[in-house]
This record gives C-alpha cells, structure tokens and sequence, in this order.
DNA sequence: TTGAAAGCGGTACCAG
DNA sequence: CTGGTACCGCTTTCAA
C-alpha cells in the first residue's frame, strides 16, 4: 500500500538502460555524443527508451561529478532607472545560446549583496556578472572571488579592482560631446543639474562638463551646477530647475542629470512661459524609450547598459571557458542621441543683455 | 609535479570531519541545525573546523540527494513595456528570503519558451512562474507541468488553464472606472486608442470600454476605436491620433493604449494647438515612472504588475511547501491614478456644435 | 563496442 | 551523543 505516495518519480540512466536492455555507461556515452564509436541499433534503442520514459538527466547528479552547473550568476544593484535591468533581455539570451542559466539576485544594499553573493557561491556558479550603480561601497567581499580563482565581470562598478574583467562606459565623453554641441549651437551659457555625488558616474560627468568649458574657453560658474538624488523626492528637482530658470542670467541650456530630470525640467521651464528648445535646450542622460514620446522629443547621452550587459556575458563566458587571458577593461561610447530639445540660443536674451 | 593544476580544490564535509576529528554525519548534522543533542564542545570544533576551512557545502550533492534545489524558475515574456521585468525586485527579494535562489529566463516566442523551459526542468527547479503577456499562444507545452505536478504560477497569461494557479489585473475594471471618471467630468466623446487585437488584455479593455459607455447611456462608435501594435513604429499611432484629433466630431477625451502611446496623443494634440487637459483629455495605461515627470502629467490607469509578482512567489512558495491546497486565482485591481491630463471637456465647443 | 565499478559530496538510517 | 555506511544519479576509467 505504497499508494500513499503519488509523487511520480523520475526515470534515471539506469531505468534507461534497463529498458533499452544496454548499461549505463552506453546511456551516458549516448548521452554526451560519444556516439561515433557505436552501433547504430544501439544508439537507436537507447534513444527511442529516453523517449519513452521521458528520460531528463539530474543536472544536480552530472554537476556532482563534473564539477560544472552550467549557471552563472547575475548580481543587480537597485537601481533609480527602470533602464539597467533591461540588460537582462541581451544577458540571458546569450548566456542560454551557450548552455548557461542565469541566476538572478537583486542587490539592494551593500549587505545584501554580500548575502547574494553567499547564495551564488553556495550553488557554485561558474561565474559571477555585478552590474551596479558607481557608487564607492564597500568592495571587500569580493577579494574572496579574486582568491577563488572565479570568473568575475564588473559592470559600472565603482572601486578599481585591477584584478578582474571590468565594463564601463564613457560617462565623462558623453557629456563632453553634449557641451561640445550646445556651443555648437551657440550656447555659452550651459547648466548642468547632476547627480548623486559620491559616485563616480557623477564625478565623471562633472568633470567632462568642466572640461568641455574649459576648451571652449567657458568660465566654469558655480551657481550653474546643482546637484540632487535620484531617490530624493521629484520637488527637489523641480526647485533646482525653477531656481535656474529664474536667475537673472538664466542659462540657455541645461544638461540634466537623468532623462527623468530631464522631463522635469522642461515642464519647469514651459510653466514659466519658455518653449523648448526656442527658448531653452534641454539635455538628458539615459536614453530611456519614453524620450521620443515627450514634448519636444528629448535630446539625450545614451548609456549603453544593454551592450554592455551583453559584452560582460560574453568576456565572462570566455574566461569560463579559459579562452580569454589577459584582464579586460572595455569603455564603450555615450552617444548622443539628437532629438528635438535643443536649438540655438534665443537672440533676442542677448539684445536685452547689450540693452 | 602536480603543481600543474592550481584550481583550488574546495574543502568537503570530510575534510572537515577529519580537521574536527568527527565523523561526517556529525558534520551533517551541525550544518543542519540538528544540534541540540550535540556536546557544546563538538560543535565548537566542528564550527571552527568549517570556518578554518572555509567550507561550503556543495548545493549539488545536496540536491542529489534531498531532490531540493532551493531554486525556482521565472520565465519572463520578453513585453514590450519596461514595466514587467521590474516586477524582478520584488520577485527576487521574497523569493531570496524564503531561502529560494532564482533563475530566470526570456522567453522571447512561444518556442523560446518551451527552450527555456526545459533548461529550468532540465536543473529540476522546484516551482515556475511565468509572466507573460496576455497574447493567445500555444500552450501545449504547460501541459507536462500539470502532470509532474510541478508548482506552477502563471501571471497575466491568456489562456485559460484550470489546473495552474494564476494571478492576472483587473484590465476590464481598469477601463471601465477611467471611463467612469471622465463621463464624471462631463465628457461624452470619449475616444479608446487600444491594443493588441488577439490580446485578452486588449479585448478586456475594449469590453470595458464599451460596457462603461452602455451603462452611461453613451453610443459606442466605431471610428472612436482605432488599435494597434506595440511594436509597430511609433507614426502608426501618431497617424491614429492625428486622425482622432481631426476629426469633425473631436473626441474630448482618449483612453491610450499605454503610458506611451499617451504621450504621443499628447504630443499629437499639442502640436495642432490643442492644450491637454484643457482641449483634450487623456488617459494612459501602465502607469510608467515618467507619468509624473509628462507635461502635463500622465492620469493613468495602473498595472499592478510589481504586486502581481510578489504575490505570484508567494503561491508559489506556499505550493511548494504543500501550505496551499486549493487553486488560486487572484484578480488584482487596476486603480485610477488621478494627475493632470484630464479637466472637464472644452463649452465651446459644444457651442460650436450647437451652433 | 559495451559493461562493471569506483567515486563526486552530501544525507540519513541504524548501531553502538 | 557520535560513527559507520548505504545510497542519490551520473561520469569515467578500465576490462572484457
């Protein structure tokens, strides 16, 4: 009266072997394509038993033994933009395409990811993707992978780590090439509402902004530049936007620090009455999809997380697969995405200025 | 000479047995919490044993024998909306605390799907859910899931499948309540831009639609009613709404599509010099994080997706645990989110008309 | 060309 | 309270 237990149990290499009246060892060899070596009646009954048992291998029994899981983990930082996740539609096609899962934690804080990173050694991944945010957090817990020997690909990661593959992309250009073409447009006076400090994205764009000044021979002005949180509340922002739209000496154009910003501060400028881009240009940061809906349709730097997201699977699938040698560091471009937000400066500022 | 080989080989339960000089099964069953019949001073060897070593004991031969992998599956449709695949962080999270790793997978067709669902039988995960969107696909291959009784959660999909629980939003309830809203206001012509067609989402919200005009009193007419596809390029439903917005019987209101197939018909409108909400009013579906930030911003219709995923591990974790007994069948409400693109509808022109 | 048998690293039962 | 040991399902020599 074992009828009590309904759970149907899966059929193993030995049920197979049984049933096609052949050993295990000639299952498995059929399984893992040794197959030229072997009659083709046999090879043809043993297909035909996994058929009809619906045979399924145990990954867990063949992991056990060839010490492979087939599975590398993802590890991503919460982040403000719904935009670094959508990295997973490049990551987990490619993975798959070569035979890997993705096992996916969510890292919500720096404690959390230490704990994710726990539960992926505990399943013994065979590599490791962190894409975060730049924020300098505590990196020790990482050292251990650097000990273990296991493949590892940081993505916008803050802290150097010289001893693993590393994907960023080009924060500082991007925004270089965004000032560069506001002067080309004629602008001389560019705001730049940026982001979290403590961050190296933020530093980095900072530093591009005051670069690309500098060449073009534009005094860097402090009451220009303001900073702000991306999780602080959506009014911060909207202050930072009115104040710089009210100075007297109101900027012509602003690079916001996101495209969400972005949004907002065009919504500030049209409340007091400038149209945009005639009156103001607005840049964002992003690329999100909705930047072609808004109105004007958004000018903005393009992060390319998903590429990058597909170039780290790919640098890490190769060092798995101990094809890759040296340490990679790849910077992929910003480009800016020219839309309908920006334009010349508005002359007639100028003839109230010379009045 | 085998200095050859550098891959450090981790240490096992009976490297640890040996170093606190006890058997295995002590080991096993410090690990396991078994530990209250257990001498203090064992304990303490075997601890410190596990720590000198750094060990870590291996999840496959666990599973092997236990049959437990302590992993569910996701299978994620690849949607057009950035919205589903942000119901990951609350997916996850649970799912992590509940001691339950994640491997996910996007599905990006229907045969995609059955691939990537045999990669998740293949590693034996515990339970699936999948969210998709609510496209009418073939589903044979769930089928196999029924009879493994595998734990099996299906969001917002279409097909109707007795023997799964499913969590699916209230789409009809959502249209119905906007509609309510804007006859609330005073409009009568109210326009519906939707989906899909061969969508049980598009055809919910077109029944609600029509069924919140019928009990208003409201004809319900054709050429308010135009669809589309979320994939198709961006001008198709410019030219739809251009053509609404033309027309000499103006709608006073439209119901989006989406969040951002509303801002287009905001865009569409402002750009032949109507002002939303003043002119126009519109209303969005999705409920999209740049809502807000949309001039003016976005009144929507929400899509409990986030909620939807929490809940969805949660069934299925009480299913796994043999907690749940009956089926599920949760229908998620789709609330109103009130914001600035809708006012009450333009007198003159009902002067004009009368005129 | 196929089969037998020894593990992989744990768990859990049964002794002692 | 602790130890011995038979598996779990598969891979992989090594023989036949």
């Amino acid at each position: 009266m074992t009828t009590q237990r309904p759970r149907l149990q899966r059929a193993t290499i030995k049920d197979v072997a049984r049933a096609a009246n052949v050993s295990v060892s000639t299952v498995s060899n059929a399984l893992n394509g040794r197959t030229d070596a072997m009659a083709p009646e046999t090879l043809r009954r043993v297909q035909e038993a996994i058929t009809a048992l619906n045979y399924r291998p145990s990954s867990a029994a063949r992991a056990l033994v060839t010490k492979r899981v087939a599975t590398i983990g993802l590890i991503l930082a919460e982040i403000e933009t719904p935009l670094f996740i959508q990295a997973l539609h490049r990551v987990e096609p490619i993975a798959r395409s070569a035979g890997y899962n993705v096992l996916l934690s969510i890292a919500r804080s720096v404690e959390d990811e230490r704990e994710a990173l726990n539960l992926l050694l505990d399943k013994q991944v065979e590599g490791i993707i962190f894409l975060s945010n730049s924020g300098y957090v505590n990196d020790e817990h990482l050292q251990q992978l650097l000990r273990a020997r296991l493949p590892v690909v940081l993505v916008n990661r803050a802290n150097a780590h010289a001893g693993f593959d590393q994907i960023n992309w080009d924060n500082t250009g991007g925004v270089v090439s965004a000032v560069d073409y506001l002067v080309r447009l004629g602008h001389q006076r560019i705001a730049f509402l940026h982001g979290p400090v403590k961050r190296r994205s933020s530093e980095e764009r900072l530093s591009g902004y005051r670069l690309a000044l500098t060449r073009h021979g534009i005094p860097y002005r402090e009451h220009y530049v303001r900073s702000g949180d991306f999780t602080a509340p959506r009014d911060h922002w909207w202050q930072s936007s009115l104040e710089l739209v009210r100075l007297p000496d109101r900027p012509t154009a602003i690079i916001a620090a996101d495209d969400i910003v972005a949004a907002t501060v065009m919504k500030t400028a049209q409340s007091v009455g400038l149209r945009v881009p005639h009156d103001m240009s607005v840049i964002g940061i992003d690329d999100q999809p909705f930047c072609v809906d808004l109105n004007p349709a958004l000018t903005t730097i393009r992060l390319p997380v998903t590429e990058a997201g597909g170039r780290a699977v790919e640098v890490l699938l190769g060092r798995i697969a101990g094809t890759r040698q040296t340490r990679d560091h790849i910077l992929l471009p910003c480009p800016l995405i020219l839309r309908d937000s920006c334009g010349a400066p508005p002359v007639q500022q100028t003839l109230v200025e010379g009045a």
